[in-house]
RNA sequence: GCCGCCUUAGCUCAGUUGGUUAGAGCGCUAGAUUGUGGAUCUAGAGGUCCCCCGUUCAAGCCGGGGAGGCGGUA
């Protein structure tokens, strides 16, 4: 186990790779999902449980823990690894995009963000070297730089102004994070769907440099086939040698499509929140377990997953307890949804190193056409 | 036995002075959900307005009779 951050490829197929992260706290296999652990947990799941999937890293949030219970509680306690009993790699967010998302009367100044907690009302500040402090009390393996997302559509105007501020931030950041090794800060490119602020952002994101880059400002709203034709191109603008993150995707066919352009990790909540709601994620496709056509059926939600919810109980049953409101329903669907996922993951890493991707991912779309089981 | 109140969607209930195609919430049937508020949003199906007779151009609504339920009372 390394003392220090880096980053190895270790396959290529097209434009596609397969590496390793390393970190004093593990390894983590790319292309990397993140389950989303917002509020210090995996909602509905238990560490080990989560690990048993077959994730190497979680994504902790900026924005929720620093105001509830607070960064400083936190590092009192020991540190969110300890705090959460995850000892595996985390990547905590910055705060920006939850502050767009969430957070009640915002007020954006080059400074930073004032805003209203969405819990309490009451009154915070952050700024790109808030943040930085933050995720350092919390002890953050993979720091993310400070940024705004706006939400699209919206004009050039808009989006280059956003984006040249949070190049701006991203500076900060940087200059904020220091010098520590063993912990790794990643700068996010914004730029909306238009090439030329991509570029610019990929310029300025370099010219600064960091640890690993991130593609944000995706999946905002702009729909899959324009989120393909930034990915086209996004990624071959950032170097190389280092870990190219894609903030908040996606479904599975997103996934694929970003692993095919050169994307090595991905964080989203769909898979988790998913569970809450009924939907489970199968190599069939989506299938709504909250659907009166499951309420008689014996069968697995599929047959050859070997999660708990699959090898252990029957649609009907998984209909029964979603229906009852029973907690055990998201514990499972969850479980069920991550280790569908990281079992995707698996495959496009087995694929690349294989040299197999174009036939992985023929494969992939083949099945989900398919469509679910046969109603009994 | 008598008196009062009640009966409208699967459930709980609105429904103005009689006036287009009788509504709501929940439930039900589906859909959405992408750097997580166990959240939210969207659409759809569903009616012998307890029954019969009458008044009226027109009745869920007014009159008469009946049935069922709840309460009070001898």
């Amino acid at each position: 186990m390394s003392d220090r951050f880096s980053f190895a490829v270790t396959a290529r197929d097209g434009a596609a790779r397969s590496g390793v992260i390393s970190t004093p706290r593990g390894e983590v296999r790319t292309p990397a999902f993140m389950p989303v652990g917002t509020a210090a947990t995996v909602k509905a799941m238990l560490p080990e449980s989560v690990a048993a999937t077959g994730a190497d890293i979680l994504l902790g949030n900026t924005y929720h823990l620093m105001l509830r219970p607070t960064a400083e509680r936190i590092a009192r306690l020991g540190g969110l690894h300890a705090f959460m009993n995850w000892q595996r790699p985390i990547l905590t967010d910055s705060g920006g995009f939850q502050v767009m998302s969430l957070a009640a009367l915002r007020k954006m100044s080059e400074e930073g963000v004032r805003f209203k907690s969405h819990i309490d009302g009451s009154e915070h500040h952050l700024t790109p070297e808030r943040s930085m402090e933050i995720q350092r009390l919390l002890g953050s393996d993979i720091v993310m730089a400070f940024d705004e997302c706006p939400a699209l559509p919206a004009t050039d105007e808009v989006v280059a102004a956003s984006m040249r501020r949070s190049m701006r931030w991203a500076a900060r950041s940087r200059e904020a994070f220091g010098q520590r090794p063993g912990h790794a800060l990643f700068g996010i490119m914004q730029g909306g769907v238009t090439r030329e602020l991509r570029e610019e952002s990929a310029a300025a994101l370099c010219e600064i440099g960091f640890d690993g880059y991130a593609v944000g400002g995706l999946a905002v709203g702009e729909g899959q086939e324009a989120m393909f034709s930034v990915l086209d191109y996004a990624p071959g603008l950032l170097p190389a040698d280092r870990p190219r993150y894609l903030m908040g995707v996606g479904k599975p066919d997103d996934i694929v499509g970003a692993v095919e352009r050169g994307i090595d990790m991905m964080d989203c909540v769909l898979p988790s929140r998913s569970g809450r709601t009924g939907q489970a994620w199968t190599r069939r496709g989506q299938v709504n377990i909250k659907n009166a056509r499951h309420m008689d059926d014996p069968r697995p939600l599929d047959a050859d997953c070997t999660c708990p919810a699959c090898r252990s109980y029957s649609r009907a049953y998984l209909h029964h307890v979603f229906r009852a409101q029973e907690i055990i329903a998201s514990m499972l669907l969850t479980w069920h949804n991550l280790h569908y996922y990281q079992d995707l993951m698996a495959g496009l890493r087995a694929a690349i190193a294989a040299g197999q991707l174009a036939a992985f991912v023929t494969d992939f779309h083949a099945l989900r056409a398919e469509g679910d089981i046969e109603p009994l």
